[in-house]
DNA sequence: AGCACGCCGACT
DNA sequence: GTCGGCGTGCTC
């Protein structure tokens, strides 16, 4: 009598399942984790389903499952949702499978926690800092060693100093949970009419638990958040789990405690920096369901939750929902799907929808609850422009007179001013004066950026970084360098030159030196003990500054004109989030945009304040070119050492599509056309709206040649990002 | 994605 | 003579 066969799918790149025998004692069933030999190795691996009629062909191929893991089975829903996605993204099956078992070391010992207690014993010589440490720990309270040290304001070898001289002793902590379990009933929201109206209609909207989207729809400060915590507390009363998906999780500290404030306790995280053991954990626990709510990065999304009854998206908009490289998916867009799959409701959060979400809404394929108001009545900043045209910065400065004027007269009312740049560095471009050579990446299509901070030239793309030579590498000219442009470095030197007695900082993510640092910066600017912030991208995020009262854009047209489909509808996004920032409690805040083109539909958007203008322009413009969601785009880079090989590649490759309703263009040079020393051509597939995009590429690539030697080609379907 | 197998350069 | 570079191809 043969064996048993069961198909497991291997967290490889892979797209088919492999069979195995199936030996009797370990009752597999579809979902079980199990241990397989592959090849020379063994893998963690999903049976994927039964086989009743193994290919006789394998027959003497077959190897045994080796063992069922001590873990709960990934759930049908989960199963289906690795499949779809790997279906629409076209990535192997394995691929999205391994993103759903990232589950680090989960085997093996917990590691012991140590914290110190006071002994007894008071050391021989007292000082100041040691009086502090003792003051702190009078309670009688154990505390880990760097949060003491932190609390009483000393170093870490006082601590230790007095754990020599047996004041304080080291003592083993249970482990910690991965979270404790949220009240809903913690502390009851105070909600204005709005508020309670939106909570009572989403509260409603998710009673069934069924699936739907509903976009909870409202600018910065209307309280977005204490609504779909709302639908949160009604899924923990429930009994199920909700998952919070974030764009950017170091930051949240805020979040956490906003959390906490309204659940008792912060609820797990999930995100790329958690330690391997602490991941392993959260897997764990999120799989036997322990834990209530995951708040999370995008990767969150894959977590084998034991029932999930909720999924939040919030700031549904942002850019970091998309994973550029190896499974390229968009979190939104699948958490859209998993909760279709698993029958349960999605919030959507924004203060500007995606073009995709607010066309949805329209239709009325997602409920829309306007949240109109800000909360406290506090008004929404006014807007201006300066016309750059007509307003000019002196020669070589980039902050024109009326914008210096107003951020004089904030400073004297002791307001904070917010400069905001998005970009990072001294200066984009560096020639030389006397024979116009420019510092060039020799692996990228770019310029290098001059960091004097760190004192390199840096290529954004690659990393690529040099010192700032003293003479001209081709003319041999000295001091005959020009910075031309401006980043948030040379910025800050301007602004210092301008206003010399105010307290300036300059928060960009490379001179972020550990997210600590970055935490307390960002409270010295909430607490005002600082005057201006010079900012990056970094600064249009999550944290609320509640003396700010003055946002200047020094460019509002950076990163209009770059030839990229999504480029207003981003700029509209990121424009609208920074003035966003201004006059959040000190009465109406004021945002100036300096612009060379204050009649761009962007701009006038934004000084009207009129969102709904720049949806109308912007949905009739994506219709008029059948750009998304009114047509469907995937794009394939084709990518390789050698140039020529590369193209040679492409059109092989674009001669083969299969003739059906969609338009191919290119092969031509990519954007980027070189990066890290990589020649990449891109071919771009429009197709009608509903049109199955993955079904075609799937074709077409099992039709034409495969890539072979150092050619890549990279599929991104629904690209968001044409860089 | 790993890992082995395989065929050409600088070392014990 | 071997160690090892990473190109190519397979994993039930």
């Amino acid at each position: 009598m043969p064996k048993r066969v069961v198909d497991v799918l291997v967290p490889v790149a892979l797209d088919r399942t492999y069979s195995y025998r199936a030996p009797e004692e370990l009752a597999l069933a579809p979902g079980d984790i199990v241990s397989v030999p592959l090849g020379a190795r063994e893998a963690t691996a999903v049976v994927w389903a039964e086989n009743p009629k193994p290919n006789p062909r394998l027959d003497n191929r077959l190897k045994d499952v080796e063992e069922k893991l001590e873990l709960p089975p990934l759930k049908r829903e989960l199963r289906s949702f690795v499949d779809w996605v790997a279906n629409y993204t076209v990535a192997s099956r394995g691929m999205v499978l391994r993103m759903c078992l990232r589950m680090g070391e989960h085997l093996g010992e917990e590691r012991e926690r140590v914290a110190v207690r006071l002994a007894g014993a008071t050391p021989e010589r007292m000082t100041a800092a040691r009086a502090r440490v003792l003051q702190l720990f009078a309670d009688g309270m154990a505390r880990g060693k760097s949060e003491a040290a932190r609390e009483a304001g000393v170093s870490l070898g006082v601590i230790d100093g007095l754990i020599d001289e047996g004041t304080l002793e080291a003592v083993v902590l249970p482990p910690q949970p991965v979270a404790e379990r949220p009240d809903p009933d913690f502390a009851r929201a105070d909600f204005t009419s709005d508020q309670s109206a939106a909570a009572a209609a989403l509260k409603a909207t998710i009673a069934g638990g069924g699936y739907s989207v509903t976009l909870v729809d409202g600018v910065t400060g209307s309280g977005k958040t204490e609504v779909y915590f709302e639908a949160v507390a009604d899924t923990v009363r429930r009994g199920r789990q909700s998952l919070i998906l974030m764009p950017e999780i170091a930051l949240t500290a805020q979040f956490l405690d906003r959390f906490a404030a309204r659940f008792g306790v912060r609820p797990a995280e999930w995100h790329s920096e958690l330690s391997p053991r602490r991941r392993a954990r959260t897997w764990r626990a999120v799989a036997d369901g322990e834990v209530a709510v995951v708040v999370g990065a995008r990767s969150a999304l894959f977590l084998p939750y034991a029932g999930l009854g909720l999924i939040v998206v919030d700031e549904e908009h942002d850019q970091a929902y998309k994973q550029e490289d190896g499974v390229r998916y968009h979190a939104r867009d699948m958490a859209v799907v998993r909760g279709h799959i698993a029958r349960i409701p999605v919030v959507l959060s924004s203060a500007t929808p995606s073009l995709e979400t607010e066309v949805n809404a329209r239709r009325g394929r997602y409920q829309r609850l306007a949240l109109p108001e800000r909360f406290g009545g506090q008004l929404m900043p006014a807007v201006e422009a300066i016309d750059l045209r007509h307003e000019r910065p002196p020669p070589g400065r980039f902050i024109s007179p009326p914008l210096a004027a107003a951020v004089k007269t904030a400073l004297e009312r002791s307001e904070q001013a917010l400069f905001f740049l998005n970009r990072r560095g001294y200066a984009p471009l560096t020639l030389c004066r006397s024979c116009g050579f420019r510092f060039a990446c020799p692996q990228c299509d770019a310029w290098l950026v001059d960091h004097r901070f760190r004192r390199q030239l840096v290529c954004h793309h690659c990393g690529f970084a040099m010192p700032h030579p003293a003479a001209c590498p081709k003319c041999q000219a000295a001091n005959s360098f020009v910075a031309v442009g401006p980043g948030v470095e040379r910025l800050e030197e301007e602004v210092r030159a301008l206003f010399p007695q105010a307290r300036v900082l300059v928060l960009s993510s490379d001179l972020v030196a550990t997210v600590e640092r970055l935490r307390a910066e960002l409270d010295d600017v909430a607490a005002g003990r600082l005057d201006i912030v010079i900012g990056t991208q970094l600064v249009a995020k999550g944290h609320h500054f509640p003396k700010l009262n003055l946002v200047g854009i020094v460019d509002a047209d950076l990163g209009l004109n770059n030839g990229d489909p999504r480029a207003a509808e981003r700029t509209f996004q990121l424009l609208h989030q920074v003035v966003g920032r201004a006059g959040r409690d000190a009465g109406v805040g004021l945002g100036l945009l300096q612009t060379h083109q204050p009649e761009h539909p962007v701009m006038r958007a934004l000084i009207a304040r009129d969102r709904d203008a720049f949806y109308k322009a912007e949905i009739e413009a994506r219709e008029r070119t059948h750009y998304p969601p009114f047509g469907r785009l995937a794009s394939l880079v084709v990518s390789g050492a050698d140039r020529h090989d590369a193209q040679a590649f492409a059109r092989a490759f674009a001669r083969a599509a299969p003739q059906e309703a969609v338009r191919i263009l290119g092969p031509a040079d990519a954007p980027l056309a070189l990066v890290r020393g990589r020649h990449r051509l891109r071919l771009l597939v429009k197709a009608p709206r509903g049109f199955d995009l993955s079904a075609y590429l799937r074709a077409w690539l099992a039709s034409a040649p495969k890539p072979k030697g150092s050619i890549k080609l990279d599929i991104d379907v629904d690209p968001q990002s044409f860089l």
